[in-house]
Formats: C-alpha cells, sequence, structure tokens
DNA sequence: AGAGGTTGTTAGTGAGCGTTAACGTATCCC
DNA sequence: GGGATACGTTAACGCTCACTAACAACCTCT
C-alpha cells in the first residue's frame, strides 16, 4: 500500500531489516543478552532510533514470536486444507506437514530458536496468544497423526508431536550456518527421521 | 569427605540447596532473568548471602553445566564400558544409552533446558569445557549407532543423533510436571520414538 | 519557499542488578 | 574465656541499559 516500490524482490522496509537483525541477535545471545544499541549498528542506525519503529524491545519480540508462531500454524492449515477434498492419503498429508516445517526449521533457524525459548519474556498479553497459536499447531499435527493411527491415543499422539518438533528443530545444533553437507540431504534426512518416529508411535510391534 | 553427615540419605548441603534452586529459576526465567536475591530467597537467605558460597552468579550456571555434562558423558562411557567384553548386542547397547539419558531427561528436566539453553552466558574457558563434553558425549552414541548401522555415513550418524536428542529433550515441552500419564509410559514411548528415528536412519527403504 | 511529517542524531535519566563493604552471631577448639 | 571460622545480615556503590528529550536533516506537497 503505502510502498510503491518496485515489484520486483520488495525491498526490505526498515522495520524488517530490524526483525531479522533482532531475531538474529536473539537467538544467539538471548533477549536479554542483546542492548538496543547492538540491535540498532546491525541495521546501520544507533541506539533510540529503533524506536521510531517500534515502541520498545519487547514490542520486538513480541511481533517476532506472534509472527512465527501464525505462519506456522497458517502454513499447516493451509496444507490441511488443500486436501478438503481428501484425495489424498494421510500419508500425503503428514509428508507435507513435514516437509514445511522442516523448510521453515531450515530457512528460519534463529526464529526456531527464540519459538521455544524467549516465549517466557513476553507479557502476558502476548505470551498467551503465542502459546494458542501453538497449540492450534500442535492440533492440526495431531488430528493428522490420529488419521493416519486410528490405535494411537491422543495423549500419545500429542507427546508424540511434540517429540517430533524437538527433532525437527534441533537443526540450530547441526553446525554452523553453512556447515550443512546441503540443505536437500538434510532435509530428507530430518523426513526420514521424523516418519520414523511416527511409524513407531503407530506400530509398536514393528520395533 | 568433609561432610562426616550421616550415611542416610546425605542431609542437602546449602551449595546443593542454591544449585537445584539456582538451575530450576534459571530454566524458568533464564539466567538474566534471574536476579540474586530471588535465588538467595528460594532458599531462606537473602541476596549476597550466596557469595559465601559461589563467587558470583556466573559460577552457579559454570557449575550446573559443567556438572550436567559430566554426568551425562560419564553415564554414557560407563554403559559402553559395562559391554567391554563385547557380548551385549549393538541393539542392546543403544537401548542401554537411549534409556540412560530419557532418565536424564525426566528427572532433571531445569538441568535439559539450561544445557542447550544458556550455554553462550558463559565464559570462553567453560564454555569451550562444556563444548568438549558435549561432543565427546555425541562421539559415544555416534560410534554405537555405526556398529548397529555401518551403512550410515558418519555426518548422517551425527545428525541423526543431535536430532534424536532434540526428541528426547523434549520433555519440558510435555505439559507441567505432573501432567504426565505416568512416567513409565512416557519414558517407553520416547524410548520407541527414538528406536524408530535411529532405523529409519538406518534402513532408508524401510520407509 | 516553507510547513509538516518522517527518520535520524546525541545527551541525559532513572531503574535494576551484580557485587563489595562493614558488621553481627553461633560454633568449635584450646 | 577467647580467638578463629562459617554463615548471615543490611547498606551502598557502580555499571549497564531501556527509554526519553531535544534537536537536526531530508522529502513531499502546495
Amino acid at each position: 500500500m503505502s510502498t510503491h516500490a518496485a515489484a520486483r524482490v520488495a525491498a526490505p522496509t526498515r522495520r524488517e531489516q530490524i526483525l531479522k537483525e533482532a531475531a538474529r541477535l536473539f537467538a544467539e545471545r538471548g533477549f536479554h543478552g542483546v542492548g538496543v544499541d547492538e540491535i540498532g549498528a546491525a541495521v546501520g542506525i544507533s541506539g533510540p532510533g529503533l524506536y521510531r519503529h517500534f515502541p520498545g524491545k519487547d514490542a520486538m519480540l513480541a511481533e517476532l514470536l506472534v509472527g512465527i508462531s501464525e505462519r506456522l500454524l497458517a502454513g499447516g492449515q493451509l496444507r490441511v486444507s488443500e486436501d478438503a477434498s481428501g484425495d489424498r492419503s494421510p500419508e500425503a498429508l503428514l509428508d507435507a506437514l513435514i516437509e514445511g516445517h522442516i523448510d521453515f526449521a531450515l530457512d528460519d533457524r534463529p526464529l526456531i530458536t527464540l519459538h521455544d525459548r524467549e516465549l517466557d519474556r513476553l507479557r502476558d498479553t502476548d505470551r498467551k496468544r503465542v502459546r494458542r497459536l501453538q497449540r492450534e499447531y500442535v492440533e492440526v499435527w495431531v488430528a493428522v497423526v490420529r488419521d493416519l493411527y486410528p490405535a494411537l491415543p491422543e495423549h500419545e499422539a500429542r507427546a508424540t508431536v511434540h517429540a517430533v518438533f524437538g527433532l525437527l528443530n534441533s537443526t540450530p545444533h547441526l553446525g554452523r550456518p553453512g556447515a550443512l553437507p546441503g540443505r536437500t540431504d538434510t532435509a530428507a534426512l530430518l523426513h526420514r527421521l521424523a516418519r520414523g518416529a511416527f511409524g513407531a508411535a503407530g506400530e509398536p510391534k514393528a520395533v
């Protein structure tokens, strides 16, 4: 709307630059471990200039966490709704969810880190909102998993989903940014691992 | 040694009380989010009284993280060395590692949280030491996994181990302390999931 | 040209917090 | 009894850091 910039690659606005750098710094040193001066320096302005774009440091974290949660949920819901006609197999649906989550975990590693690390630094209202979005996202997965493995009790399905999130979100521990042996291979490996875990949950005897 | 106390249940010394409460508080609100006054209050003394037991706040975190890493590594090495005669199957050995890690993840949830969350707050020397211990622990697992699945390339084995750690360490997300549907069942489920993931890593075609 | 909005700047303020100082008290040992 | 030691206390210091105030440069529109 307000930006009549070239429709090309959508030049990153100042706000977006700030959010991106803040995410990186928060992930590296923690919310309390990063000063506003550092965030400003990372985008070329210094210190209190940030307050032209955000009402405070908390607001940056809040916008980051709410944004992540909303995008994750929206992505999951989109993939499920694409299957509204029910023509896809439950396996394919679960694969789609896994693939989407892996894309996210590989492309936005700082955000993944923040997502379960700095949630407690939010104001009550924001924290509740993020938790709600997270819960809804989990429920999307649980529904698909239980569709695929009807014999799996609900609480086990939920615990399994949380555990698989832990597995997929391990990407920040896999070495520094470029150390991965190829994004495609890593994604494929994580996918296999996740499917293996779900399979073990749903078909215990196969172990 | 210095404590000639009753051999009974080993009455917790002040230092141990402090470490336990500090671990809980650090896990709940982050290292920088907790003040020394709070830690003191949690053990019945207030504020600077802590400095009779620790040279500083950093030292508490360092002792916690080094302690965790050492216990994890020692536990893993012990389980492997028990098999020095080689009479146990690789499967049983991997199961023993998984079981030990699960016990740890279920019994010391705050420490698990700290373990990968507050590492960067340590002084260089302590951080390097913890990283070294963590790396050695990973290598113990990698050796066992590659023994079980010789066809698995080393970097994939290592990534898989990290991912399974993420899976097992998801216990803090499984609801508040008492909400687990029975410790035994949770442990069994996590064990199945981990074995499923390893199996998928080692036998890709089975998927 | 000049008013107004946007986006910076630097200097300062006030609160929080880790740490130290100075001081009390109980216990142990001779 | 009387030091030494262990373990607390409260008061204060000093630094960091989020945030505000006051001011300046540029862009746009009439």
